[in-house]
This record gives C-alpha cells, structure tokens and sequence, in this order.
DNA sequence: TTCAAAATCAATCATAATCTTTCATAAGCA
DNA sequence: TGCTTATGAAAGATTATGATTGATTTTGAA
C-alpha cells in the first residue's frame, strides 16, 4: 500500500469518525504501528489532523478567512458569530434551505467539508458555494438586479421541488409584535414557503435587526428558532414566549 | 507498446483508481521501471498527475480546466458573427429563452434596448444580462459548476411556467445523421424542453462545432432554424432537407 | 491520593524499497 | 551513415518501513 494511499485512507476514516485509533490503523492498512504512528505525525504537521493518545482525532474546523467583500459588510464579526453557530447545527447529509443574504452567507464556509446539498435563491451565495466545493441547487425566478435574489412565484414554485431537513432565514427585523419583518413581499413569500418546506427553521438575525411586511409572524413557525447575538431584554421576554431562542456571544 | 499509448493508459488508471505503484504499471505495460518512471515524470511535468512515493497519485483537483473565459476566446469572431445575426432576429418586447453557454453569450449586448424579457439558465449570462439592464429570470436547478449551467428535473421543471417566442440554444457537435449533440444528457434535456417550448427556436452554432448524447434530432424542431457561420458542403445538403439553415458570412 | 501494571509513545537502527543519475544499446528517421 | 529519441540496466543516494529500546502516559486498584 502506497504511503499516499495510507495517508488519504486515515483522512477519509476521520470525515466519518471524529477520532480513531491506532491499532484499528495498524489493522485496516497491514503497517507496522511505528508505519502508522509517523503517518499521523506527518498528517498532524499538515494540519490535517490532530494527534491525541492512542489515536488521533479529527482537527477543529479552521476558522475561515473572510474576503474583500464581506469585510465591507457591516457587523462583520456578528454575522459571522450567528453564522457559525447557525453552522454547527448542521449535520453531514443534510439538506439545506440558504435565504439570500449577507448573514446567511457567512455560513458557508463553515459548512466546507460537511456533505451537504444546498438550495439557494441567493445569486451571491453562488461563488462562495462552487469555491467551497458544495452540491448547490438553485432555485428559479426573477433576478432582483439589486440583492442578487431569485424572487417571484417561479421561486416560491421552485421550491416545491425540495424538502429541507433545515432552512436558514435572513430577516430585516424583528418585531415582538408583528413577527420577522422584511420590506419586498416576493422575499417574504420565499422565504415563507422556504420554512413551511422544512424540518426545522432557524431565522438568523444580529443584533442591528431591532426595529415593514412581516414574512411570518413568529408564533407561525412553530418548527422555528432564532439565533442572535444579543438581545433587548424587554423584546426577548415575549419572543421567547413563542419561539425557540438561541443567544450567541462571544 | 507506444510512448503515448502507455501515457494514455495511465492517465485512464488513474481516473479510475486515485494511486497507482510503479510496480503495477510495470507488469500492466511489459515496460522497464526505469521508463515508466520516465512516463510519469513527463506526466507530472505535464500536471497531469503527481508522484508519490512507489507510484503516481491523480492531481488535486480543477488544474486543467479551462476557464470560461478562455473557451470564449476561442473562435469569439465566428461565435460574434453568428450571435449578431441571431440577435437581429429578435424583436421588441420578444420573450426569449437564452442557452448556456459561450455563443448564445455573446448575444447579450445585441439584445440591449430591445425590450425583451430573457430566461436563461446560464449563471455566467447573468451579470452582462444585468449590466446591460436587461429583465431576466433565471432556471432553477443544480448547479454545474463547470460549465455554470443550471440542470437536471429542477430545471427542465422550471421551465413550465414560461413560453418564448424564441429560443436560442447552444450545441456542442452537429452530426448529419444524429442531430444536434450534446455531452451531458441533464443539459441536453433542458435544451429539448426549451425548444418544445418556444414558437420558434434557433441553433447557434460555429464551424467548429461538427462532429455525443443529442439532445433533438433535427427533424424534431420543426420550428427551428441553425445558425452557422460555414459548413462542409456534403453535411449542409444533408442537413437543409430537415430544417431552415441560415450560413452567416463576414 | 498513591503506586504499579499496562498501554502508548519517541528515538534509534538496520533493512528493504524506491529514487536519481549515468551509460550503453536499440529503434526510428533523413 | 549520422542524428535523435526511446529504452533498459546498474550504481549509489534517498526514503520508507519494521523492530527494538527505554521513556512517558494512562488506568485501575489499594
């Protein structure tokens, strides 16, 4: 067995098990245990896992770093804090509803290497989709030239095609009276049909989001949580009444 | 065993299998150690493959694929030549259906001012289609990230809730006998249901074009017409019995 | 908590496998 | 023939491997 062959046998086993130990290695591969042991050395200094006693273990997702454009966007570091947590409810397989939008797009280098499917209505979210080598469909409709979203009833149509095991909402605001709130009604109608299609649904939102036509009222969404990253006491107490919450900080 | 012979059988190994050992290859060829070392250091000058140690490993990944933008140089006067004549066959307020790829592309800037509303399923259509402000919808559907072309069931379905007074499709080959061809079969069906569609529907072809899986025989297209920019005479009368042929000249 | 046994580890060495370099021969071509 | 290219074989350098040793860590029972 070539020592490629060995090295990439170990990072396949990896993807499926978080952690593994050495004398399964020393089976699987016919090598001698010193054989095994160098291989995980070598594969720790690549960074490719992490060598712990008896084995080694899967390394930590690496931190992504953020291009040009999503450092123009404003409350960077917020959005990527609810876009990771947003990220790591998600588990190999599933199959994921993506709005479009800035927020909603800071998960995706999170979900690199994790074998999901995508649907999408956000033109945006394609590059950094390919980039990250992600089984993506799109969904149809018209192109609004100014966010980049597929909208309209060819788009809400679309997504009669798919099921989601969990949908990811970007909002415009939040109400504890009139629910999530977004200005165009055709986002609304996607975004509303998105969640009716899915398992589970989380609306992600930072903080900056307090404040036009309502895509649902909260108590709508009773597969629902929202995640953000701080909160007005006053408005969370009634949120909280009608929906999971998931307050992410540092 | 021939040079090149041997090349090409490890290039196909190595489609198939990831690694291969020196050792296999010397018994698969009947050929020296010390020449199929040679092969496989020429190969990996070539980045065709990497050496490893005891063998050959298949390369990481998307090294030897031609940007979409080169493959629009190639051949870009005859693409603009036939797209021109193409274009002009549109009218204000015309709906259209628009093809992937690199000819059909080439049409967009003819389409400015003329009013027309302009389906595609072609991502890399999209930011000249916006650029030049013209309205569009896009196809849902999966997403190739080869070609950006948008494919498969999602696709063709999407299609449904359109009717064009034109469309405009791309071809890979023309085959007297065959018909139009294509080498993906999702791409293919997508381009069949678009002419089904269309009242009347053009074939945007180049030269280069003669020659997979085809996606209408011609006589299928009853409506249809192919644009071409010259054609061996013997295909042309072959071909003019079974649909309208326009042959565009500088 | 402490200690000893068991498991795991890092370091070293000898061997085996593979690599590069070099040279000589064979094959194709003008 | 004279030139170029492809091939195979061989020598010495390099790399990978497996076994062994003694150090370190974990485990579990007192």
């Amino acid at each position: 067995m070539l020592t490629t062959e060995r090295h990439q046998l170990i990072l396949n086993l990896l993807k499926e098990k978080q952690s593994i130990k050495i004398q399964e290695l020393v089976e699987l591969t016919s090598a001698s245990e010193s054989t095994i042991r160098r291989d995980l050395t070598e594969l720790e200094e690549l960074q490719k896992l992490e060598r712990v006693f008896g084995g080694a273990s899967r390394i930590a997702q690496n931190m992504p770093e953020p291009s040009l454009s999503d450092k123009a966007a404003k409350n960077l570091k917020e959005k990527q804090l609810v876009a990771r947590y947003a990220a790591s409810l998600v588990k190999t397989g599933d199959s994921l509803f993506l709005d479009a939008g800035t927020t909603t797009a800071q998960m995706i280098p999170f979900l690199k290497g994790k074998d999901v499917t995508v649907v999408t209505n956000g033109l945006s979210h394609l590059e950094a989709l390919i980039e990250h080598g992600i089984t993506s469909y799109l969904t149809g409709g018209f192109i609004k030239s100014r966010t980049g979203a597929l909208v309209g009833p060819q788009a809400t149509q679309s997504l009669e095609n798919y099921r989601f095991d969990k949908s990811f909402l970007g909002v415009n605001g939040i109400h504890p009276g009139h629910g999530f709130t977004t200005p165009d009604p055709e986002e609304a109608a996607v975004k509303r049909r998105a969640g009716e299609l899915s398992r589970s649904c989380y609306v992600l939102a930072d903080q900056s989001k307090f404040g036009k036509v309502s895509f649902a009222h909260i108590s709508d969404l009773s597969r629902s949580a929202l995640i953000i990253d701080g909160l007005p006491d006053e408005a969370l107490e009634e949120i909280e009444r009608q929906t999971t919450i998931k307050v992410v900080t540092q």
